[in-house]
RNA sequence: GCGGGUGUAGCUCAGUGGUAGAGCACCACGUUGCCAACGUGGUUGUCGAGGGUUCAAAUCCCUUCACCCGCUCCA
């Protein structure tokens, strides 16, 4: 990891912000605590999400940027819900990865990666085959690979006493579905049949399923019937709740449904600290619209969220806004941006996914509706099994939405901004992370660490000191801290050791504000206001304390 | 899951079979009194966990867990 990462991991255990899961016992893979300053951070992060979404959004006028002014609202749903959600959404068959291992390279590869070529003699017995990495295209197969295949042809049909074909057959397919059609056809996969490593020509492993998706199980007794799935998106829980949304929300189109909440992925290389866990938070939000304005709304949520993050402290050199190419389009998508952040452990000019915003159409409402959509050329259809029924049926609710100014009735489509909590708060500890020189009282400079978190997020938001430990300093300043705490403000009060060691202290944890009570401070009735960044300090009377501390967090 | 590396005090690390250490941190007292490491004294460890070899293991062997790097995968 980068010198960089490293420090800020240390820091962040050093000082309360994160702990490794269950550490006690040796730590578990995947899975991440909060310490006393990293609770109060996300949840300031969490707060900050919240009420830029739902607490302070005004539904009477457009915000700036915005088509038209909208609603929003929020819920809270289950982490365990109807196992047939994640059937129709598709998660249940798309985090079902197929993987095998080349015994050599010890290299692994998903099954739907490998390309197949197999060739068939003229009886259509197949007779030989040779795989190759799908993402090459084509020109995978190379000339040597195809002559082996043609001379393993020429020999079959010859002992066999086959008359040739004038061109070889030879058809391509993925390693998933060379071992069902094989093993369909009753063939066994050996010899020049059997598929090996596409690098080495080593042998591999079968494929053995890597399943996502967290399992448990309803009910006191196991059985097929009460396994149901850990979520791993808190979106399901706002399609479902579409309709009783709109039934009992006073709300009409355009609005949004915000939720926070923990979703699971049974990661297989959990890494990047935070970054990737198994267990994480979400921020997403729906955002249901017209088809007609669906693209003006999701360049207005793009934008909107790339703010967010600038005006909470990101610098914007390091947070870039990423169109998705055609090829990364989600099935379901018809445009996706992601919001990327440089995490230190990044290379230079690489960038980790913080939040996606996607255009999702009316896959996901459509898909509750009918059944599990499949495309086909450029549309989605019900995705059908081998009796021509819905592979997996939907709700077969009416989720669409009738306006009764237009008296139309429509599927809305819905713009996702989709946000990850943990990584949102990694970012903002990265980007805070400073190291600075300042003079010490000897006038020699010494190297500052300093969190330069944005004020709403900080954890403590101010720190009181006496300036000494006696002189009725103490309880001056003690008093303060009252007033502070009872003001809701997050603040922490210190006497311990000199002046200069604990404004470090509070530096290294990110508090915005120091107040010192001195000598003057019985005169005067003001106390110094020390300021992390600029290391200013104005004498402030101590009655205004609470709201001028407010007005340096809120503005 | 595979390969390589790492794991000793709160932190950074020394310690290659023979009484667990240093610096910093932390606590107390004193001193100073608005930008950390001045004096005196003090606290701190199942040496990641489990098992084995040995008179004796932080040290050698086996197993296991976690972290880092690479592959693989991924939001």
């Amino acid at each position: 990891m980068k010198k960089e990462m490293e420090k800020i991991v240390a820091l962040c255990k050093r000082r309360g912000f994160i702990f490794q899961s269950s550490e006690i016992y040796g730590g578990l893979q995947g899975f991440w605590d909060y310490g006393p300053l990293g609770v109060e951070l996300k949840r300031n992060v969490r707060e900050a999400w919240w009420s830029d979404m739902i607490t302070t959004h005004n539904e009477l006028v457009a915000p700036e940027g915005a088509p038209k002014p909208f609603s929003m609202t929020g819920v809270e749903t289950t982490i365990i819900m109807h196992p047939s959600v994640w059937k129709c959404s598709g998660h249940y068959d798309l985090f079902h990865d197929f993987m095998v291992d080349s015994k050599e390279s010890k290299a692994r590869y998903r099954v739907d990666h490998v390309s197949v070529a197999v060739a068939y003699a003229s009886d259509s017995a197949p007779v030989a085959c040779e795989t190759y990495m799908a993402d090459i295209g084509e020109e995978g197969l190379s000339k040597t690979k195809r002559k082996r295949l043609e001379k393993a042809l020429a020999e079959y049909e010859k002992e066999q006493g086959l008359t040739p074909s004038e061109t070889p057959q030879i058809s391509v397919c993925n390693l998933m579905e060379y071992a069902k059609m094989m093993s369909e056809a009753n063939i066994p996969a050996t010899g020049k049949l059997e598929a090996r490593c596409p690098e080495t020509g080593g042998e591999l492993t079968a494929p053995r399923e890597f399943n996502l998706m967290f399992k448990t199980i309803i009910g006191a007794l196991a059985g097929e019937e009460g396994t149901a799935f850990l979520r791993p998106e808190t979106a399901q829980g706002m399609f479902v709740n579409f309709k009783n949304v709109v039934d009992s929300g006073r709300v009409k189109i355009p609005f949004g449904i915000a939720q926070i909440g923990k979703s699971f992925r049974n990661e297989i290389t959990p890494r990047n600290y935070i970054f990737r866990s198994r267990e994480f938070e979400q921020m997403e939000m729906e955002f249901f619209c017209h088809p007609d304005e669906s693209f003006e709304w999701y360049k207005y949520w793009r934008d909107r969220r790339y703010n967010w993050y600038i005006k909470l402290g990101i610098a914007t050199e390091n947070l870039i806004l990423r169109d998705h190419t055609q090829e990364e389009l989600a099935h379901y998508s018809v445009g996706t941006a992601d919001l990327e952040y440089a995490f230190p452990f990044m290379e230079e000019n690489e960038y980790g996914e913080l939040e996606g915003v996607a255009h999702r159409g009316d896959f996901d409402l459509r898909s509750h509706m009918e059944g599990k959509l499949v495309r086909e050329g450029d549309q989605l259809v019900v995705e059908k099994n081998e009796q021509g029924q819905p592979k997996y049926k939907g709700s077969g609710k009416d989720l669409t939405y009738f306006d009764d100014q237009t008296r139309e009735r429509f599927i809305p489509h819905v713009i996702e901004p989709a946000a990850g909590a943990d990584r949102a708060t990694l970012a903002f500890l990265c980007e805070a992370y400073y190291e600075d020189e300042q003079p010490d009282e000897k006038g020699e400079m010494q190297t500052r660490t300093v969190m330069r978190f944005h004020p709403r997020l900080a954890p403590v938001k101010v720190a009181v000191f006496p300036l000494i430990k006696k002189a009725g300093m103490p309880e001056v300043a003690s008093s303060i801290y009252q007033r502070l705490k009872s003001a809701g403000i997050q603040a922490v009060y210190d006497q311990q050791g000199a002046i200069g060691r604990r404004y470090r202290r509070q530096d290294e944890i990110g508090t915005p504000f120091c107040l010192t009570v001195d000598g003057e401070t019985e005169q005067d009735k003001c106390v110094t206001l020390r300021d992390r960044d600029t290391l200013e300090q104005v004498r402030i009377p101590i009655d205004d304390v609470v709201t001028e501390i407010q007005k340096r967090i809120y503005g």
